[in-house]
DNA sequence: CGGCTGCACAACAGTACGGTTGTAAAGATG
DNA sequence: CATCTTTACAACCGTACTGTTGTGCAGCCG
């Protein structure tokens, strides 16, 4: 079950969506820092608004989004909830995103500096 | 230099924002789709226009955001502009997304069907 | 039991985004 | 040179999303 395998190639339409909406699901910054902050271990809302900065309703509404998207998981622990990651994928995809974006950074500074002091 | 030094921890705001900001560009079925088209080889935006059906300035627009991204690479020809992937690491992302739609819908179906295959 | 804490849901305003229409620039064609 | 093709840009509209405010609900505590 854990090979994959290789997906048809032209991406079937229903496919796509999926797919298109689970990019989304991580394009928002806040969710973002969510994750991040989650990579630590487990926490309850309020821990992730104070570690946040955020508002409570805010961060309760991206963690439903995350949680319906099935990234993280919920559980009821006396009068909190507890958040954890649930699908760990997301952050082989947070690092291979963070390897391209450092890749268009380094493009650009090589730009802007290029190795060789440019003789005038 | 390939090797990606692992990330800080508490991700930095600017690099939470491009993330997101990179993460966004994939969450459209057109733009995945051109990327699925972009697989098979370079190409020019008629070429593109005609396998996906679409109109040419929401093409030419969403090539255009692509490649902003640094994810596809223009190439004028003649009077047409040519197209190609400029990241593969691209693919690996979408493989991977893939790879957890699969796994969330096959709990789904599990859910759906506790045990019974029922092929017709 | 009354009050307090912690969380989620609903409604709303502001904004961003996608798709369309119209048009202009660049190059081929005859 | 006139015209057709190919692409990109700008303006517009409708939708979707984000963040806030207000509120309801469940579980602790005195």
């Amino acid at each position: 079950m854990t090979e994959l395998t290789p997906i048809a190639h032209p991406l079937p339409e229903p496919l796509i969506d999926l797919v298109a909406q689970r990019f989304r699901v991580l394009g928002e910054p806040m969710r973002i820092k969510l994750l991040d902050r989650l990579r630590d271990g487990a926490a309850t809302v309020g821990e992730l608004q104070d570690a946040l900065g955020a508002s409570q309703q805010n961060v309760s509404k991206h963690l439903g989004i995350l949680h319906g998207a099935g990234m993280v998981s919920r559980t009821k622990r006396g009068n909190s909830v507890v958040y954890a990651i649930d699908d760990p994928g997301v952050f082989e995809l947070c690092d291979q995103v963070c390897g391209g974006v450092r890749r268009q950074l380094a493009g650009l500074e090589a730009l802007l500096q290029p190795a060789e002091p440019a003789p005038s």
